[in-house]
DNA sequence: GTGAAAGCGCTAACAG
DNA sequence: CTGTTAGCGCTTTCAC
């Protein structure tokens, strides 16, 4: 390997030039700096970041941690952090992994003795005494979580949930059923309470038994129907926690002959391109999902600055509508 | 920040005994052993790996590059390449960027300076000169490419684009037509060479004009599908170089009122998940994704431990019935 | 069994 | 403008 002892023997001259010269630092005569760049180039020299990381302090690596990097929404994520992280030169450390302490805690633990700059968290709950694990390094909850100790990006789930609810009940629907996430996902409660809310609002019952759990997978969504279909055949529209669950109920519909949208509409949640693509075309609240990711990954280079009040920004959600819902008499 | 010196203080003993009973080495008592790792404990003390990387010349880190992390079938090979980078402790650096030799460059560059301890590469040219950048760096190409200095996974690509195409001839289709990847990507011409050599076989014309090229998404396949259905409307069946322009032609069928199967046959290739959720199912030559980031990360890791000779691994791909393919009249 | 000291490759005072 | 010298936090000889 190619150190600046090897460029400072070569072209004569101190470590302490040659480390000016190819940092662009002032204290060096254009001439020598031309010189040195020069020799450093030709032998190849490339510096050492594990060696600068040491004396900065700082690493220029921020870390992303994702449940599941399967779901289409995360790798749209990924794009949005990594324009940002391009742009100022950061690489990013994915880590995809469940996000339940006992899962997280060894990562992040990890993460911090790796001296990322930073982290964008996708996960509901930290224990509390979690927390400490990162509490050094400047941190953003991304898409689920809020913590009053960390900054947050993400959009309002539960006006999600009540915006999907209630396009279904404008198109004259009343029985309305909810595919759900895992219980235990705040974003999952947050959707549902806004669906509840929504019927509650229409002066409709937010029935339970108008409730299937899925695990906000194909797989879910399209069991999760087919339980809710067995037990209440006369539904005309759901709504499906994301648009992954959406997109096996479709499935779902296609394989027992259901019409959507003539017997049964759809709504989903998340606006992934791929539910620009399935048949019909799924009619989604969509989630700024780029945007959440460039709005993350700057709000966490603001903190790794210097340190900030605590933010939490909320992005607007847009309703794009497919071809997966009807109206029934009703209005629209 | 809590240092190897604070224990030392804190224990009243010299930093060398500290680091080798936090790295359970031999050379220390087991009593006072006991006592540093117990009072490192307390103190919070967490290693700092920039500095043990600097000394031990090794970073725990690999990276894996890929053209387009929108594209399903790469979350699952992340997941791949994850489950075993987990297993051996290793970070894992993602690095979403187109595979052009301009962009690559200084991708790999920093990641070289970064000190990767290895590198996956989903790229299919290296332009010669920049295999240099990262010549000190073990190095595997993942599905696409092929170098001769690097070791290799993958699978047949050309058989994959002739198992396809075999299919719906065996299905008694006559005029398949092929919705095909990018040109300059060499997986996508040898896919195309496939069909060719398939239609051949069967002593069928592969047509040029049987061929509209996408993009390897859905918006690429629905267009190319559009410009190929309105020229060829006699087609009967097509073979699109992946499951995502599959999922795009699916989408244009449906909204051109075309059914398939009954109209045209649909076949594609990767085996992606959503694949199995699509309308109707897709039939697709599937790739074990997983298994090739497995591997992958496997042939790093040997490469990484010690030189190993340059192998090349190819995995099998298994052909999922789906429904979207129907026979005409003759065999199947 | 334990400690002193060197050094990984680099940056940043501090002197000339 | 240039060079010397300390470290960054850790591992690892080499003495004791």
């Amino acid at each position: 390997m190619v150190t600046v002892y090897d460029v400072a023997q070569a072209s004569g001259l101190s470590i302490a030039s040659v480390s000016r010269a190819l940092n662009g630092q002032s204290g060096v005569s254009k001439t020598t700096a031309e010189r040195i760049v020069r020799i450093a180039a030709e032998l190849g020299y490339q510096p050492n970041e594990v060696a600068r990381s040491l004396v900065a302090k700082s690493t220029q690596t921020i870390a992303l941690l994702v449940p599941d990097i399967t779901n289409p929404f995360f790798p749209e994520l990924v794009k949005g952090v990594q324009s940002v992280a391009d742009e100022n030169d950061l690489l990013l450390l994915l880590v995809d992994a469940p996000a339940d302490a006992e899962t997280l805690r060894p990562r992040l633990a990890a993460l911090r003795r790796k001296q990322v700059d930073g982290i964008l968290l996708v996960a509901s709950e930290l224990g509390g005494d979690m927390e400490e694990l990162f509490d050094e390094t400047p941190t953003v909850l991304l898409d689920r979580g809020h913590s009053g100790r960390h900054a947050t990006v993400g959009i309002d789930q539960e006006a999600a949930g009540f915006a999907a609810t209630r396009h279904l009940i404008q198109a004259g629907h009343t029985r309305i059923a909810h595919i759900a996430g895992p219980a235990d996902l705040a974003v999952a409660q947050l959707r549902r309470a806004g669906w509840e809310r929504a019927l509650r609002e229409a002066g409709l019952d937010a029935d339970p038994s108008l409730i299937e759990v899925g695990d906000f997978e194909e797989e879910g969504g399209h069991r999760a129907g087919a339980r809710l279909l067995d037990r209440e055949p006369d539904v005309t529209a759901v709504f499906a926690a994301n648009d992954l669950s959406a997109i096996g109920f479709l499935a779902l519909c296609a394989d027992r002959g259901i019409s959507v949208p003539d017997d049964v509409s759809v709504v989903g949640i998340d606006g992934i391109e791929l539910a620009r693509y399935t048949t019909p075309a799924l009619t989604t609240i969509a989630q700024p999902i780029r945007e959440l990711g460039v709005a993350a990954c700057r709000s966490l280079l603001a903190q790794i600055e210097g340190p900030r009040p605590v933010e939490d920004i909320t992005l607007p959600t847009t309703l794009i509508a497919g071809a997966s819902v009807r109206g029934r008499g009703g209005a629209s």
